[in-house]
Parts: structure tokens; sequence; C-alpha cells
DNA sequence: GATGGCCTAATTAGGACTTCCGGTGT
DNA sequence: CACACCGGAAGTCCTAATTAGGCCAT
């Protein structure tokens, strides 16, 4: 089995192998975000430069050799190596469950460097009905001011968590690193195949409501996230219940452990039921019950029944991947109706994909690349604005074509291109529609 | 020596939880 | 009885903003 800092280089570099490799010399732009949400690198081991959110096209069209990720590898790497070694009833822990999800590592058929879509943040807006009281600080008595040991302007508010009505700065989300909020794991992890909708799950996508179908894993897995063993669902509802101030959740009545997001990005991907039928099934067998109660079983109760995620782990990945391409395509499906609202950051997760593959031959869902380019946004992209949706639309299709053209001959033209990115590596062209938030109504329920 | 630019460390405010608790409802 | 759920209160952690001070060039 490969070690994390093994797939973490192999991962890493593999853009750089693709740019120098000739047949794909002629991919200089498609160069996607190769920075997965930092959190996820918590998970994962790996360590980049993040530069989702704002984005500057300069910077992300070129390689960056993760000058930030250089310090932190080291100290990611022992915090997830701690992580995932933190002791767990089961053999698969969920830790390192959870760690797989966003380790591209399974069945799906997505190999290519292909990270993550990110979406602009700019715009991202939050909760304005908060009060704000910015007097109260220029009440304090002067006296006390003066104290301090250095004068001090007032400062500015600082930007508060993206939630659906204050504007936050654009790179709010850039700097700090690693911070993901509450709402934003909950929605990775509906965006996680391997956890929903084993652990969480629409009940209505639509309206933008989940359940919790394993609250202490799911609570677990924040735990995790946040460094603090000790979380439990009681602790984490209460963070959920702040959000109800916020107008970030709304806890949907008569229903336990079912919450209800009062915006979701538009690009949201939703795993339905049908997408992990099989592992619902496994699930339902275990809890044999989801009406309103949670299957708060333990997690070894829940981990055996993904052995199958565990075994996929210990063969190689061309014959998960052989066999998971029997399998039905997924079901995942994007949002619909494009409603205009705020912005937010918005993570399409390929699914669970084989990271190292033979020759790193890009093998793209069909069913993912129909999605993308079904989506009417994704269809009027531009190399610029908010480039990484557009890249990773690309970088779908070319290696889409690619796997067609490596399948007639390994040295024909397979190193097409999208003309705009071709040309114009890193130029701004254009405004991209930037995704966003949909507002949800009662309506929608 | 004065001035200005740059960098860094220290300080601080504030956001986002986390922890604890008592209570209610199912 | 267990659990979900609620919300107040206080605390912690982390980050961004701000500033002073050092260094260097002019």
């Amino acid at each position: 089995m490969l070690q994390q800092s093994e797939l973490i280089f192999d991962f890493a570099s593999d853009h750089v192998n693709m740019s120098q490799l000739g047949v794909y010399s002629d991919y200089p732009a498609v160069i996607v975000e190769q920075v997965p949400h930092p959190h996820l690198f918590s998970y994962t081991g790996l360590a980049c430069e993040q530069s989702h959110t704002e984005v500057d096209h300069q910077q992300l069209l070129k390689v960056e050799p993760c000058e930030s990720g250089e310090e932190e590898t080291m100290e990611t790497l022992v915090a997830a190596d701690s992580l995932l070694s933190m002791d767990c009833p089961d053999a698969l822990s969920l830790e390192q469950h959870y760690s797989q999800t966003f380790l591209p590592s399974l069945g799906d058929v997505i190999t290519t460097p292909v990270t993550q879509v990110t979406v602009s943040a700019e715009g991202i807006v939050g909760a304005v009905d908060k009060p704000q009281w910015p007097l109260l600080h220029t009440k304090k008595p002067v006296a006390q001011l003066q104290s301090k040991k250095r004068g001090r302007k007032p400062r500015h508010r600082r930007a508060e968590s993206p939630t659906p009505d204050i504007i936050v700065k654009k790179d709010k989300y850039n700097k700090g690193g690693n911070t993901l909020y509450l709402w934003q794991f909950l929605m990775e992890l509906l965006q996680d195949r391997q956890v929903c909708p084993r652990y969480i799950k629409w009940t209505n996508p639509d309206a933008g409501i989940f359940k919790l179908v394993n609250s202490k894993a799911v609570a677990r897995l924040w735990g995790k996230h946040k460094n603090k063993p000790d979380m439990n669902y009681e602790t984490m509802g209460r963070a959920l219940r702040y959000y109800y101030q916020r107008g970030i959740l709304n806890k949907v009545e008569g229903q336990r452990l079912v919450y209800q997001f009062t915006s979701l990005p538009k690009d949201m991907i939703y795993i339905t039921d049908g997408d992990n039928a099989k592992e619902e099934e496994d699930y339902d067998d275990n809890s044999g019950n989801d009406e309103g109660v949670s299957d708060d079983s333990d997690d070894s109760t829940i981990l055996s029944s993904d052995q199958s995620v565990d075994d996929e782990d210990l063969h190689p990945p061309q014959k998960k991947m052989l066999s998971s391409s029997v399998r039905a395509p997924a079901t995942q499906r994007t949002r619909p109706a494009p409603r205009p609202s705020a912005q937010r950051d918005t993570v399409l997760r390929p699914t669970s994909t084989s990271l190292i593959q033979e020759q790193h031959l890009p093998i793209v869902s069909a069913e993912m690349l129909r999605t993308l380019q079904n989506l009417p946004k994704v269809q009027s992209l531009q190399p610029a604005g908010h480039a990484s949706v557009f890249r990773t639309a690309q970088l779908l299709g070319s290696l889409c074509e690619r796997q067609a053209a490596a399948q007639v001959a390994v040295d024909s033209n397979c190193a097409r291109e999208t003309p705009n990115e071709k040309s114009h590596p890193g130029q701004k062209t254009s405004q991209v529609e930037t995704p966003q938030l949909v507002p949800l109504t009662s309506s929608d329920q």
C-alpha cells in the first residue's frame, strides 16, 4: 500500500509530469487548481498552496511549488498521520474512511489531477440581519484606549462566515488556510459518496434539507477536523443551533437530526440515495430504521458494512477501476434552478477515484463530464474570471478527448486542447457568471 | 541626521466555535 | 430512560488587522 507521502508526491507532481510529457505538452493552461480544500489536506496529508476563491488567474495558471505547503507539508503530514492513527475500534476507522473520501482512491473513474472545482468566493455573503454595533468600540473610555500600549485606530469589522447575506472579503478563505466552517464541512460530506448517504444524506435536496443519518459519526468527523477528540453530537449540535440565528441553517420541525440549509451553492453536487444504493442498503441493513431516529450505533457497526472500501484499498487501482466501471453510473446531479443569489465556495469533488493509475491515463467519468457540460454556466465559461470551473470543465473535456484518443493511438493527436486555454493560458478575458448560492424558500420544500 | 520604504513581531479584536449547563419534548 | 433539541453563558482557538520598531537605502 502506498504511503501517504508517496501519494502526495505523485498527486502533487502529476501536473508537472503531464506538462513535461510531450503528449500533454499542449496543455500548459490546464492547470486546475491543485488545491483541495485545506481541510482535505489535513485528512490526506496533502498540502499545497491554496488559492481557491478569488482567483488570481495569473497565479493559478502557474504551477506553484507549494511554497506555503513546503512548510505546511510536514506539519500537515504529521497531523494527518496522527489523525489517521487515532484509535478506532474498527479495522477501517472513520478517520481513514473519511480520509479516503478526499483522497481519490476508489471505484469511480476519474483519474485526473482534478482535485476540485472551486468557485470564486467573491461576493460571498453573510447574515445581514446580524446586529452590528460598531459604536460599542467607540464608546470605550478614552483613558482605556490610551492605556493600551499602542494606540490603535478602530478596526474594521472582520468579515464573517459566508452566510447568505454578508459580503465577505474575497480572500478570507485563502489566507487563513484550513478554516473550514461547520456548514462547509457538512456540505463537503453531502458531496462525498463515501459519507453520503451513509452518514449524512439529503432528504430533500431541492430544499436543502439533509439528515444526519449517523449523528455520532458526523460529529466524530467534525471533531477530527477540528482536532477535538471529544466532539460529540451535542456539541456539534450547539454549533448548528447557532446557525439558526445566523440564517445559515434551519431546523426541520418534527424531524430529528434533520436540518435545512437556507441556501446552497448552485453547482453543488447532489448525491442521492440511488448513487450509493448498495451502501444505502448496507446501511439500512444495519440501521433498519430511517424514520426520524438516527442510527447512532457505534461507528464500527457501520464501518463493518463498509468492508468493500477496505477491500478496495488492498487491491490494485486498475482492478478497482474495472470493477467500478461495471457499476451503474452515478446519478449525481446538479441543482437545475439557476437562481441568483449570493455566492459561496463550491467544491465539486470528483467522486472516489483511484489516485495512482498506470500511466496516469486520465479516465473521466462520462457522467460527471456530461453533468459539467450540460451546465449552462459551464457552457458559457471563459478562461478567465472564475477560471477554476472553466479550467476544470476544460480539463475534463480534454481528458475525455485524450482518453478516447489514447485508445486509438497513444501518440496521436491526443493533446488537443480548447482554443482559449491554449492560446491564452493566463489571460483574463471575460467575466464568468460565478456560481451562486441558491436561496431556498419554503416553496422548495 | 532625516526621511521613506520594507519587513517583522507584538498586540488586539472578533468570529466561530466549544464546553457546560439546565431545561423541555419525544 | 435515552436521546434530540433548545438556548444562555463563558471560555478557547484562530485569524485578520493594526502598529511599533528595526533595518536599509537614499
